[in-house]
RNA sequence: GGUCCGUUCGUCUAGGGGCUAGGACGCAAGAUUUUCAUUCUUGUAACACGAGUUCGAUUCUCGUACGGACUACCA
């Protein structure tokens, strides 16, 4: 027996994974890594309806794009493949008819309809339907009918499912890493369906089944599974398995910036930002979900917001590399309670990454933006367009939406800014202010600048007076970087051209 | 409804029987600046409520309230 950590992110492929799901893997990544020890990728399809093309890859792009790297699983295959669920079908009957044997599951073979009937009516009398011990008998199941109409039915190819005897009364003290000791008693349990009517496990013996052997140490999942953690424990411990079984771990859920529940899909696009790391189209409704990455996030930025969503190794470090995390983490600094995630605080960590990333790395990446809008750059200058830019940037985008000046001279001036700042005595001071930019030889910013102070000391009026017009003619707003620094970029020709163009162009007054 | 989990500034959180209850995001003000930002400084603002234990509870216990998850032949 041995006790290495071993840890799976077992999503099903359902769609995209959204934040939650990649927390839960990150934290799994991240315990794993704390040990040195593995992560696995299982596919969980055992629902053949819910099935959608493409999620499984997105999955994998999606941890990729993250940086989270797959030991053994799905992609990367390993000593317990296959890590496919649907592939392991044949795997599963037999544990589950072993279960019927030892007596902890029986055959039922009620059909659907009628069972929605006992829910139905059952709501109607304000109670819930529960199939379970106190009830069961009066199913219609392998505990309940003769043994001879059971046969018959088999022999007849009736369709049926198996579900789990849960013990009548038995007071279940459970540990959990997270939460401590968390309490059930069996009597308020159901009898869930361990395998289902077309030969697929539920998610609750196939978790198991495949946790076991697996040799999975941890089982680190969202909090929507606590509730059947005990029908888990009372698996493995039906089965034999007790003794190895794998320690849990329920971390807190994420919730909605505002209002009530937990974060849905639904929010992102109606709020305004992402709720999947990537962009993802629904191919059966077409409906596209954007995405962190296509937003502009940083991964590096992105996975240390995702990290301090319900952890926080109780220092006031707030930036931390994944390597970092993989040294600091631990569950013990997981907290209990759901977390309302913030946009907000998202983009002051790409913000913050933003501020590291090289000007020559950040201009490839404005480049490609460029070029999508069809936009022509000196690709030169684009390291010093970006660093000047950087830091009043959350995103590449407002990096590239900040310097369109720097690629075509202003269409048209910023309407506030002409009142204001375009005065009757401006398209003199600017065509003077030309001739003094002229006089520089090395058109560097500190040179302007110097010139430019001189020149406006010796005619004792204020700087504003000059720059302010001086920017609307060079960007055509109001607003922007140091201007001394852009002219720099622009270069002498390009400035006087622009300045010539704005004294033409421009009216003082209203 | 039932079961289970949770509750510190608006949000993410630190802390823990005696603290001026700390940090970050946001917001506000000031400083810097040719503008707008950035940056820096300062400010704003919290222990859900009620009992109990205790010399003393935000911290421990129990209730209440509120929030959440689960309650499928879905995961």
């Amino acid at each position: 027996m041995n006790n290495r950590v071993r840890v799976r992110f077992a999503p099903s492929p359902t769609g995209a994974l959204h934040l939650g799901g990649v927390r839960t893997a990150l934290f799994n990544y991240l315990f794993a890594r704390h040990h040195g020890g593995d992560f696995l990728l299982r596919v969980e399809d055992t629902d053949q309806a819910r099935f959608v093309p493409g999620a499984e890859e997105y999955i994998i792009n999606a941890l990729k794009w993250c940086g989270l790297t797959v030991d053994e699983g799905v992609g990367v295959g390993g000593p317990f493949a296959p890590y496919r669920q649907s592939e392991r079908k044949a795997l599963y009957r037999q544990f589950a008819l072993d279960l019927v044997a030892s007596g902890h599951a029986y055959l039922a073979f009620d059909p659907a309809g009628e069972l929605d009937e006992h829910r139905a009516a059952a709501e109607a009398k304000g109670e819930t339907f529960v199939y379970g011990g106190r009830n069961r008998r009066a199913l219609k199941n392998s505990l309940a009918l003769p043994p001879a109409e059971v046969r018959g039915l088999l022999d007849a190819g009736a369709s049926h499912v198996i579900r789990f005897k849960m013990p009548a009364y038995e007071e279940l003290v459970l540990r959990d890493i997270i939460r401590g000791e968390v309490r059930f008693n069996t009597y308020l349990l159901d009898d869930k369906v361990l395998f289902k009517a077309d030969g697929m496990p539920t998610y609750h013996l196939a978790n198991v089944v495949d946790d076991h052997l697996m040799q999975i140490s941890h089982v680190i999942r969202g909090e929507e599974w606590l509730p059947s953690l005990p029908l888990h424990v009372l698996l493995y411990r039906a089965l034999g398995w007790e003794r190895t079984m794998p320690q849990f771990a329920h971390l807190p859920l994420i919730l909605k910036p505002v209002g009530n529940g937990k974060l849905s899909k639904r929010d992102g696009n109606k709020m305004g930002f992402p709720v999947f790391p990537m962009e993802f189209t629904d191919p059966e409704t077409g409906e596209k979900w954007r995405g962190y990455k296509e937003d502009g996030y940083l991964p590096e930025a992105f996975i240390n917001m995702l990290a301090l969503l319900g952890w926080n190794p109780g220092t006031e470090q707030e930036i931390f590399s994944l390597d970092e995390l993989c040294e600091q983490f631990t569950l013990e600094c997981v907290n209990k309670s759901g977390a309302r995630f913030s946009p907000d605080k998202a983009k002051w960590f790409n913000h913050k990454y933003l501020q590291e990333k090289p000007d020559a790395e950040l201009a490839a990446s404005l480049a490609l933006l460029l070029a999508d809008e069809g936009i022509h750059y000196d690709e030169a200058r684009l390291a010093r367009v970006c660093h000047l830019l950087k830091e009043r940037a959350n995103f590449v985008s407002d990096i590239r939406d900040a310097s369109r000046f720097f690629y075509s001279a202003p269409g048209s001036y910023d309407e506030k800014g002409r009142r204001k700042n375009w005065k009757e005595e401006t398209p003199a001071l600017m065509r003077e202010l030309a001739g003094v930019l002229a006089g520089v030889a090395d058109f560097t910013a500190a040179a302007t600048e110097a010139a430019v102070r001189a020149w406006v000391t010796g005619k004792e009026i204020g700087l504003g007076k000059v720059m302010n017009p001086f920017r609307l003619a060079i960007i055509g707003a109001a607003d922007g970087p140091a201007l001394f620094e852009i002219i720099e970029i622009l270069g002498k020709e390009e400035t006087l051209a622009r300045l010539a163009t704005a004294v033409e162009r421009l009216r003082a007054g209203n």
